[in-house]
DNA sequence: CTATTAATTTAAGCATGCTTAAATTTATGT
DNA sequence: ACATAAATTTAAGCATGCTTAAATTAATAG
């Protein structure tokens, strides 16, 4: 049976496969904030059920009914951030935390119902594919990470980290948003920080942060 | 600490109180599925806490920090309600059960922003009252139920029981809704079953259904 | 290649919130 | 009042999902 828990990790490991790391107990451990024994004793568990497959010592892969699982959770997370953002205007850097507890409590009938309202959106509020009901991801162009621009190119900015509050905050204050204009200036090879300019204006990244930040061509021809 | 299940017992105790009804382990074992070996185990534990006053064998009563508790709890499910009828237009007789889940997961922010939207209800859709964010309760006049109405009389229907869906839904179908009129045109003294009119049209309810309902007096001058 | 370090797993234990079965207390009928 | 029934509590046990500490396996440096 799938539990709260269950569906956290199935979660996690989900999300750093599809960034290409591997879902190792100490990475696990670490992105749940559980203990490394809490995390081995749950992959024998999610690996019984035939959510995963597991071998002792090599890390986890999902199998596909786990995947599909992991895909409904974030399908209901990222349904809830656009609704809430959208209906109660709550800021898009807090619903990440109403999400984190409403994705695992609502009904496959409530989660459609949202869909719907919403208009079937392909992206929630940070740029992030909303999972459809069939399991599909919306096409998109790959994502680039904000730390692997050309220098003098503009881009337009396509996702952000969903997981900081505070930073999103700094983002809205800067007038950083979802589709708009990002020129990369120039990036200092001594610690890889980013000049870069939004809204004609200058501003500088750490490295920290441009990895929180991702990016697509920037194609003056279909934006306004 | 509260915790859901602790939730679920304060609430359950504050509705059985409210009803006049002593918070008894069979009842509220009853009320909340579980034995009564886990409804005198949690009494202790709420009653070490200070949530209850509970004497063995006696029953429970809420303190008033439990009492506060479960007017919370109230709260956040009557303004789920509200807002998924409204927003989502899932049926009446379907809020409850998103909202039973719900009402555990929300941040009082969002419970706060929800009732800003819906603009400060006092009435869930199936009229109950929604407890303020004080703890206070709307003023409303004493719901009377249906079983203990004047033959002869008319009245308005102030609220019908949240908990049964299929009956909601027999409501919906006949044209019974809150605020709407209802004549009560005999009682059957063999079984107390009630011939009553609604919308001009006849209609008989047993008296397990009659329960289910409560009127108040029917003003002609404010209603259109 | 081997010693050391790092990662992982196993073992034992704990809190929560249930269960069933047995024991106990309270209520009821005559 | 007193036997019986009903309600309640206690006892023992279980599943989930954690913890810390010890044991084991894998990775890495020299």
């Amino acid at each position: 049976m799938s539990t709260i828990s269950k569906e956290n990790y199935l979660k996690a490991i989900y999300q750093n496969l599809s960034l290409g790391v591997a879902a190792t107990t100490s990475k696990l451990s670490n992105d749940l904030e559980v203990s490394n024994a809490a995390i081995s004793d749950m992959a024998k568990k999610l690996s019984k059920e035939g959510l995963i497959s597991y071998e002792k010592y090599k890390g986890m892969v999902l199998t596909k009914e786990g995947k599909k699982i992991a895909l409904d959770v974030i399908r209901r997370h990222r349904l809830w951030e656009a609704f809430l953002a959208k209906v109660l205007g709550i800021p898009w850097g807090e619903v990440h935390n109403e999400a984190e507890r409403l994705e695992h409590h609502s009904s496959e009938e409530l989660i459609n119902k949202i869909d719907e309202y919403l208009g079937y959106p392909d992206f929630d509020p940070h740029g992030d594919p909303i999972p459809r009901s069939n399991g599909n991801l919306p096409d998109a162009p790959k994502f680039i990470p904000l730390t692997k621009t050309k220098v003098g190119t503009a881009y337009k900015i396509a996702r952000v980290n969903d997981k900081n509050t505070d930073l999103i905050r700094y983002f809205t204050k800067i007038g950083l948003k979802i589709n708009g204009k990002l020129k990369v200036v120039d990036r200092l090879s001594f610690d890889d920080s980013l000049h870069v300019e939004i809204n004609g204006r200058p501003f500088t990244f750490s490295e920290k942060i441009a990895a929180n930040i991702f990016v697509n061509e920037y194609n003056p021809e279909t934006e306004k």
